[in-house]
DNA sequence: TTGTATGCAAATTGTTTGCATACCC
DNA sequence: GGGTATGCAAACAATTTGCATACAA
């Protein structure tokens, strides 16, 4: 399984680093990349409730502050709502459903061209980038049509 | 001044939606747009405190919402920092430094291609989009190397 | 005059922090 | 064994809410 390879990969970064590898963060990082619903901090907590009942949410909070710092995840934040976060680790636009509130990738080449230009008119030292559109998904438009 | 047609506008819509037209929503309005700096509402609370002196938190939080409801103004969410407050009607990428948290904006034509094709491939109803580069800005590289 | 926006204060909520304990190395 | 990550509870900070008053229409 591709996710497996993507965990292994985490677990040797952290020993690298002298970090401890510890069940909670595989867990967490596992979660996120498996999941399609870019979770939020809670929806992981919750998640692996039943596996690991006395996790508390201050670990997840923790350990997806290192994965944002590891470039292995972003932190999707919305005003009123929680975090969401992201672990599909190719440059892509986020279709956010201001109906549902669901999150979908969406890969497109532009992007990078986009990148180039951007970087070439204003000399920033760019470290990530990130899109949204939001509006409603197709699923939602056929439900209120109904 | 272009800024006071727009403020004019916005006095317009208010009052063709049976809004009130207050000189608070008047001052919030023209400091967001012209602004350089993609203002928080903390900071567009305390411009407006020698004028405004008894003006609460809460009408600035309200009014800011009402904008963006209007589609006169967008929100910028970080997860670790207060929202921003956007008030550049032109499509643009958002330039966000994460030394000095400076946002500038740039205009760069490819956005609407890229609409185009999100909407293609998507089906999604497009509402609004937003487009952010992370990184250092050109003087505190600058500051950095010194 | 009527009702909506304001201002104030309290409440809310997601997230962070401090510290003792557990457990990875 | 040494020290870092965890778990818990308390703290925090931005934002929202409820309600009485002020003021735009």
């Amino acid at each position: 399984m591709y996710s497996d390879e993507r965990v292994e990969a985490f677990r040797r970064r952290l020993a690298s680093q002298g970090q401890r590898v510890t069940p909670q963060r595989l867990a967490i990082y596992k979660y996120l990349i498996e999941a399609e619903t870019h979770p939020s901090a809670e929806e992981i907590h919750r998640a692996l409730q039943p596996i690991y009942p006395s996790m508390s949410p201050a670990t997840v909070y923790k350990t997806l502050e290192l994965l944002v710092e590891m470039g292995l995840a972003t932190e999707l934040a919305f005003g009123d709502s929680p975090n969401r976060y992201d672990g599909n680790p190719h440059e892509h636009v986020n279709l956010v459903c201001t109906e549902c509130g669901s999150i979908v990738d969406l890969e497109e080449s532009l992007l990078e061209e986009l990148r180039e230009r951007v970087v070439r008119a204003s000399r920033f030292l760019v470290r990530s980038q990130r899109h949204e559109f939001h509006g409603v998904c197709p699923r939602c438009q056929n439900a209120k049509g109904a």
